[in-house]
DNA sequence: ACCTCGTAAGACAGCGCTATCTCGCATGTT
DNA sequence: AACATGCGAGATAGCGCTGTCTTACGAGGT
């Protein structure tokens, strides 16, 4: 019996397992993998002399020997979005309902922090990957396309249709704010950006071209690479109010400057929405109470979350793709400040 | 040659990188390991091979075989707090320069999803754990003690020496801002919780002693069990105001309650600090724009992660622990709103 | 009664790497 | 010169599990 000492984490093995429940190992493995050529009553044993032991299978031994782990790749631009939590959070929860982990990996919107984690986590064999947006370096895409795993990208929708995608429209995001401040009246537009990703500067060409196409001419944009934060945000108004006081309506990029912006008008006495009007984006908490409350656009990440991992268990699972492009649309949500 | 395939991912063997470097495999995967027995003519040679094949230690192949991972079981309450988010960013930061990763888990605050996250991640073979707080379930508790891996608890001290951990003193953070709302002259206190975590209950417990220690009652305290939240600030001061229009100082537990209810207040005219005072708690970003600029303990959670990580790797490399307990302290960050 | 066939269970080998033991060689000692 | 010593490099085995092949056995056909 020497052969079947525990592990050194103190849990028992699958040969435990089996000796406990009288069959081979094999036969353990594949009753607890749910392999249909096992004797119902056989799987029981199995099953209930698992529980007992509390065997969990060691992830390691499993993935050498099938070459395949149970884990998605997921990547993230950032943590420090709670966008990207939300998405991440539905994510995982299809996941390991269905027996599968998340392994997740974030890369500060950096190219190149991508492509490393691409090429580490490559190496834990996952199953599958999803992958945020279509921004990826040129060696990481093809990092990505040659492994042949299953993959599935997010947030924005795949120009073309040989990549399969689940999000929504960017830019008919970008346009819906425009259009909506043109209705209320307003002239004079302003962008601002940070971080400046892709999809941000989709949403910035949506929103340009609504206001070009309706004769207005493009917004003033203010942007800059750094991250996107309150603080930002009441920094960046702060300066718009001293070089253009002129502007009555700003669209932000992401929720976080909207609020940043409104509590420097608060504080600098600019009325919102009267002087001028404030649209976010993502609609991330706390836009609801915020003061004015903020008029913003509803992002479907945990939907998008959802979706993409359903999509993706199903391609690991074989199926043929239906659909590849899936727009789970967006939502404009009107509040008091515009 | 056969027996040299590469993987399924497409990335090389070790066995491949050794051939190219022309050497056998046990010294390419001495060479790699920075095993000092290695001749460093040929750790060159290694090295560059693996480089240029591009090659990726199989994570799982080098656990199954040295019963031990690279990888660093990290225990986070939630993902939804930026808190959390803020300190596992350092640990990992410390990890990956090292060469170590992050097996990162977050349980919602849920004592069984907690267990069943140690389960399953023990089974990983970690080389390490870092646990936030010590508020885990009994069967937890022994699950950590029993595998005997180097661990640190973190955010919270521990009450007996036997433990490590980093962070502060929960108590002491509650009992400062106390006597900073007496000091304020506030007479009719009250403490806003949600989530009723461990250390939130602390806080509390340091407010409350501090508050009888210098003759006054104990606060009105407003404490749920839901997650907390900007909305749910904003409900529960709304509440008060109608229930106990005589309280003149409230602690919330942690800064979104608090934001939220200077956004009520705001909404009502009640004026902060003249009618009562706020202070909240983490300074959270946006605590410095909110209006009014909102007073906070600003909890050094970043310092968190990356001491405790530096001192869990020093525990994994076999150094003997000097303090076990690590006091980092806190600091009352005094803005507009008391 | 004989053979075929399908199915359930086991045997076997091997995934990619590292712990351990072994060996050869250069160095130092008397 | 004979021997001990140390050190760098290779050979060997095995981590815990699963893919694949093999075997045992009962059912069904003639």
């Amino acid at each position: 019996m020497a052969k079947m000492r525990s592990r050194g984490t103190g849990l028992p093995t699958l040969a435990e397992v089996a000796a406990k429940a009288g069959v081979s190992p094999i036969t353990a493995s594949r009753a607890l993998r749910a392999v249909p050529s096992v004797d119902p009553d056989l799987v029981e044993r199995v099953r209930k002399a698992a529980k007992l032991l509390g065997y969990v299978p060691n992830p390691a031994a499993r993935t050498l020997a099938s070459a395949r782990s149970r884990s998605v790749m997921v990547l993230i631009p950032a943590l420090t979005n709670q966008l990207f939590i939300e998405m991440f959070e539905m994510i995982e929860q299809v996941l390991s309902a269905r027996g599968f982990e998340a392994l997740m990996g974030h890369y500060h919107y950096d190219q190149a922090e991508e492509e490393r984690l691409i090429r580490n986590y490559l190496a834990y064999q996952p199953c599958g990957i999803l992958v945020t947006g279509f921004g990826q370096s040129e060696v990481s895409a093809r990092l990505l396309a040659d492994c042949g795993l299953p993959r599935i990208h997010m947030m924005e929708l795949a120009e073309t249709a040989d990549v399969a995608s689940v999000g929504f429209s960017q830019e008919a995001a970008g346009a819906a704010v425009a259009r909506h401040l043109i209705e209320r009246g307003r002239r004079h537009f302003a962008f601002f950006g940070a971080q400046l990703d892709r999809r941000l500067l989709q949403r910035r060409d949506g929103f340009q071209r609504a206001l070009v196409e309706a004769g207005f001419p493009p917004a003033l944009e203010i942007m800059t690479p750094e991250p996107s934060s309150i603080a930002l945000g009441a920094a960046q108004f702060s300066a718009l109010r001293q070089t253009d006081p002129g502007i009555d309506a700003i669209f932000f990029c992401n929720d976080d400057l909207a609020f940043g912006a409104s509590f420097e008008a608060l504080r600098q006495g600019v009325r919102v929405p009267e002087t001028i009007a404030f649209v976010g984006f993502n609609d991330l908490p706390g836009a609801d109470q915020i003061l004015p409350r903020l008029t913003s656009v509803r992002t479907p990440r945990a939907e998008i979350g959802r979706c993409a991992a359903l999509r993706l268990l199903a391609l690991i699972e074989g199926e043929k793709p239906a659909d590849t492009r899936l727009d789970l649309g967006f939502e404009l949500i009107v509040r008091d400040s515009s």
